[in-house]
RNA sequence: GCUGGCGUAGCUCAGUGGUAGAGCGCGGGAUUUGUAAUCCCGCGGUCGUGGGUUCGACCCCCACCGCCAGCUCCA
């Protein structure tokens, strides 16, 4: 008998070729795994060991257990839905683990899977999970198991077998007469799996082609213990609690209203005074950087876009071209041609580089119905744009300077773990290899300097030149993509821009194109949803709601409050409904304001304020001054 | 764009093959309030849009628009 060598926790042995864990684990005395570690793949207890290999076993403790019976429960989802709708009516798909749990493609025959079916299901799945059938794996000659499939209808799984590595082993998992095709790996029998609740269903793509049928997506979520898993359902609540669209209604933020067209923003007041602020310390920023303002048009000739390629590359972004005196014109999908432009608009030194041009520039852009959501993803969006054309030898000095501008700006709004992506040269790129490397190398340097974490995108870069993109992480752990800097090789090309050099010869800059918060419209979904609707004071469309516990007593010393605070640059609004002074805190703790400052016979006799904190509670009576003071420094420190 | 679900008053939602209801909001009145909802009265809807079936449609069918969850896409 042949024999394979092994490491087990440290310790070597010899067993059978094709002995499994189970047969391992035993000869060692471990008790309790569910599966392994063989080298890196993550294999349960009836896998073959073929080869000398290094295992580590794998118990409950050990996060990698959640994908072994996670995959069980795809399974049992299978054959639960088999049972209901019947056995030669679901076609299966593919039933992976995801992060959280599971889900399972399938078709069913003359039956869409609706919501509403998930209790049903979930139910059918306990009923095979409390009879504990055991899962046996086998394995079969790719003939004999095109045979089997074909005999139970899947079409699916034989599509699967035919893509199959012919030197690869194929493997079948079978649970009380139900076989699945499946690489594993499984728990031993299906009453070993945890905690799980079906939670929604979607469509999906075989094969993810938008050519081929389109499946049914059936979502659970799944962990050992249940409280665990309460607490993914209390995710889910709380990322539904903070939802942007909610929110901007509630805050009356914005609105997107479907007479004025899908995907296209409303700024309501607040939403204006919100964005003012957002848009003048972006432009204060930026002037102190260096960096020059400008304005561009919504529409520019076809000829501009013709020549900077966004007809050829980008034009099923692009809305339809308009007609303007026998001339096409179309609505600009970014702001680049016009910056350059600018650029060109006169013979550049360079002494004067680098150039730093930038614009909240609003963009318009097909995006299909389907993927529209809230301000997240929309169809006309102010980007934060900026475009550096510069010399080589700047190039890293400016690529550190971005990146440090872009970090300290989203650190200015409460975030602090970011992530960072650096995409690199793709094989159908444009521009020089040395152009590649000194842009590559610029991106690393800097954001090693700036002591960030990154990962490398190899091959992910764009034609037209590599790009560090930044996530943010919100306060319930979502990363979001904002900043971007992204090197441009074709578009200098393209509109052969110049400099002057000091030896009086003309040379192609290097470009850089980026953007800090991403666009203005995505931005404000995210800190709304970072805050869960409760801003920062220093952004706040409104810092302080004032509130006379009697209109016809107090209101004339509240309007002396109200000037003050305004000419000291305190955005106040006053409540002057004549309600009983809980139905006026009530309703400016739902609106969120910062702080409510309470108006009543003390107060205006002692010229003070009662002042409740959204954060804090209650901070008792202060005068006018302090209150003030407390505030401005706040707005100071950007709390 | 695709699959499934949904679309009733400004908002959240109930409802039936015989042309609609609640709460909040809004308007008016009473009340003059001390830290999370005072009471009364009233206004408000061609039931997403357009076709069709039917004696009759908000309800059934079709198309379109929009929204939601995914998929696909994302220079």
């Amino acid at each position: 008998m042949e024999k394979v060598r092994i490491r087990v926790n440290g310790k070597e042995l010899e067993v059978e070729k094709g002995a499994n864990l189970k047969d391992i684990f035993r000869l060692l005395n471990i008790d309790g795994a569910l599966g392994g570690k063989a080298g890196s793949k993550l294999i349960d207890l009836q896998t073959p060991i073929r080869e000398d290999i290094e295992i580590t076993p794998i118990f409950k403790d050990d996060p990698e257990s959640l994908e072994i019976m996670r995959h069980t429960l795809s399974h049992i989802m299978a054959q639960a839905l088999k049972e209901l709708y019947g056995y030669e009516k679901v076609h299966l798909g593919v039933g992976p683990t995801t992060e959280e749990g599971f889900y399972y493609d399938v078709e069913v025959e003359g039956h869409a899977i609706g919501q509403e079916d998930l209790p049903k299901i979930e139910e059918k799945m306990r009923e095979i999970i409390a009879r504990n059938y055991p899962i046996i794996r086998k394995e079969l000659e790719r003939e004999k198991a095109l045979e089997l499939f074909s005999g139970y209808g899947e079409k699916y799984k034989m599509e699967i077998i035919e893509r199959i590595d012919e030197k690869d082993t194929i493997s079948v998992y079978e649970q009380n007469g139900f076989t699945d095709l499946c690489r594993g790996p499984h728990v031993t029998s299906t009453g070993m799996v945890g905690e799980f609740k079906l939670t929604h269903v979607a469509g999906a793509y075989w094969m993810g082609d938008s050519s081929k049928p389109m499946l049914q997506r059936i979502y659970g979520i799944a962990f050992w213990d249940k409280k665990e898993l309460e607490e993914r359902l209390r995710f889910y609540e709380e990322a539904k609690k903070r939802d942007h669209r909610r929110l901007g209604r509630e805050l009356e933020l914005f609105l997107i209203d479907e007479d004025i067209g899908a995907g296209l923003v409303l700024w309501l007041p607040k939403g204006g005074i919100f964005r003012k602020i957002l848009e003048d310390y972006w432009k204060e920023e930026h002037l102190k950087r260096g960096y020059q303002l400008i304005y561009t048009p919504h529409v520019g000739n076809a000829k501009l876009w013709e020549r900077s390629g966004h007809l050829s590359y980008y034009k099923s972004n692009m809305f339809s071209p308009m007609d303007i005196e026998h001339e096409e014109y179309f609505v600009k999908p970014m702001n680049c041609p016009f910056h350059v432009a600018i650029y060109k608009s006169k013979v550049r030194s360079y002494k004067e580089l680098p150039i730093k041009l930038a614009e909240l520039g609003t963009v318009y852009r097909y995006e299909m119905s389907g993927v529209l959501h809230g301000l997240m993803r929309v169809r006309g969006f102010t980007q934060d744009d900026a475009h550096i054309v510069c010399t080589p030898e700047q190039v890293e000095e400016v690529i550190h300077e971005t990146l440090d501008f872009a970090i300290g700006m989203l650190k200015d709004f409460g975030f602090e773990d970011f992530k960072v992506y650096i995409s690199t040269r793709p094989s159908d790129a444009i521009g020089s290899l040395e152009q590649w490397q000194l842009a590559e190398s610029s991106l690393k340097k800097a954001v090693e300097s700036l002591g960030l974490s990154y990962e490398i995108d190899e091959g992910g870069g764009a034609f037209y030149g590599p790009k560090i993109d930044v996530k943010i992480r919100d306060a319930i752990g979502r990363l979001w993509q904002c900043s971007t800097i992204q090197f441009d090789f074709n578009l200098p090309e393209r509109f052969d821009m110049e400099y002057v050099g000091p030896d009086n010869r003309r040379h192609r800059p290097y470009m850089v194109h980026r953007a800090i918060f991403g666009s203005i419209e995505r931005f404000t979904g995210i800190l709304l949803e970072h805050y869960a609707g409760l801003l920062p004071l220093w952004i706040s469309p409104v810092q302080v709601r004032l509130i006379p516990i009697s209109p016809d007593k107090h209101m004339q010393y509240v309007l002396e409050v109200e000037n003050y605070m305004k000419e000291r640059g305190i955005r106040v609004e006053v409540d002057s409904r004549d309600e009983r002074l809980n139905a006026k805190i009530r309703d400016a703790e739902l609106q969120k304001f910062p702080y409510i400052a309470v108006v009543g016979d003390r107060e205006v006799q002692e010229r003070t304020l009662s002042i409740r904190s959204k954060k804090e509670g209650s901070l008792g009576t202060m005068s006018l001054q302090s209150f003030l003071e407390l505030l401005l420094d706040k707005i100071r420190r950007k709390e």
